[in-house]
DNA sequence: TAAACGATGTGACATATCTCACATTTAGTA
DNA sequence: TACTAAATGTGAGATATGTCACATCGTTTA
């Protein structure tokens, strides 16, 4: 199913600073694919063929450790999934899976990498979106390796809370083992802290749905442990 | 001190596609400045004007965590050294220290953006580093929060011995206390775990000088944990 | 050369959190 | 609706590793 770039509604920063033709030359090498929750966008240890583009929906991004999964982020639409891996390498260096439904493009590498030569606001757009990452990155694994498991998971709830759903209510769009491997913990360690918050007042718990009480609270424990 | 990077002969692959007008113009806004081992090159929290190029010797990147002073990454010359936080961000969000005697060249940031606009294949040898680098992140931090200490350890051995002094024998450029936050563990456990290398016949110390024997075993426990 | 400081070795103890075990609840499906 | 599988709650015990304490060693500096 082809795209039009031109119209569509869901423009990455980097797509906007194109003009007609090259917006053009980028619909006609771009699918726009749908998954339905739980299904892998693309998977570690395959070929990447294709820059990919979230364009609404949350997926996580996990890759295979030398012990078990692990999930490395969970990210939002709209921004560009695995340019690091597509780019800096042929195969993929980790998986993206939805957790949302989701629809996402793929954009022919050869069409992009044209991009990136013709244009140079693009190419600039790109690398501030690269840098950006890496920096999260890095401030994400000094936070979770010396934060202690409470502060992590204080983190997870703020973050969808603040940055994905913005709003103190939401639906947990994956299992509490999940979580747990995000921040690096047992699924009961999870389940432990998630009823204590819940007993101490903090937030209301009710299946998958959240609701944050005590917000001053969650943001405490985030910050000292 | 201003500097010719025509003839320079450490350029990066980035600088290696220009032609000489664009070198000359990289000389032009280029000064090398020379750093004693242990001094700061760029701190966290300054504001940052220049990209910075370490020309030749070691450096750490470390970042101000939650609790304490963590090191992200020891690297070798040749590369750039905090595109991400330049580019990214105006005020540097980590800071990059020498640990041996380095030399590094400081330019300006809007003669380097200029050659980002006016050179396509400069600026795709950048978002190839930057891609790399963030893969790099990842899967180093993947490791370190799976693995337990003793195979941290390790991989700081072998990666000492094979990507920075390609060399089975070599003076550690840290102390164990740094050691112990790149791998976020505490000091006295670094000196245990080395000393229990040492008892097994898996390396021989004295003073900084290690030397490995047995690489086979040390692969072995950075893999098996 | 001494003194002072930083880096390292090593023991004892505390503790956060993992693992295993099983109960219980929720969701998905015939 | 009932049955099955997956997700979650919770206890008990094991353990890796942090913290504190102090000794020793090496290196810088006055």
């Amino acid at each position: 199913m082809k795209n039009n770039c031109i119209t569509c509604a869901f423009k990455s920063k980097s797509a906007e600073t194109l003009d007609e033709d090259h917006l053009n030359h980028l619909s006609c090498n771009n699918a726009m694919v749908k998954f339905r929750k739980g299904n892998p966008i693309f998977t570690q240890g395959t070929f990447s063929t294709n820059v990919v583009y979230l364009r609404s929906g949350l997926a996580k991004i996990h890759i295979t450790g030398p012990y078990h999964e692990q999930i490395v982020r969970i990210v939002k639409a709209p921004r560009y999934l695995g340019l690091p891996t597509t780019i800096g390498d042929k195969i993929n260096q980790y998986s993206v899976t939805a957790i949302s439904d989701v629809e996402v493009c793929f954009i022919d590498i050869t069409a992009f990498r044209h991009l990136l030569k013709e244009t140079e606001h693009f190419a600039f757009e790109i690398i501030l979106d690269l840098c950006k990452d890496e920096l999260e990155s890095i401030r994400r694994c000094s936070n979770r390796t010396q934060k202690q498991t409470r502060g992590n998971i204080a983190d997870v709830i703020l973050e969808f809370a603040d940055h994905i759903y913005e709003s103190d209510t939401f639906n947990l769009p994956v299992s509490q083992a999940d979580i747990g491997n995000l921040v690096d913990t047992s699924r009961e360690s999870v389940s432990r802290i998630l009823t204590e918050f819940h007993k101490d007042g903090i937030l209301d718990m009710k299946g998958k749905k959240i609701e944050i009480i005590n917000k001053k609270s969650l943001q405490l424990i985030s910050q000292n442990g």
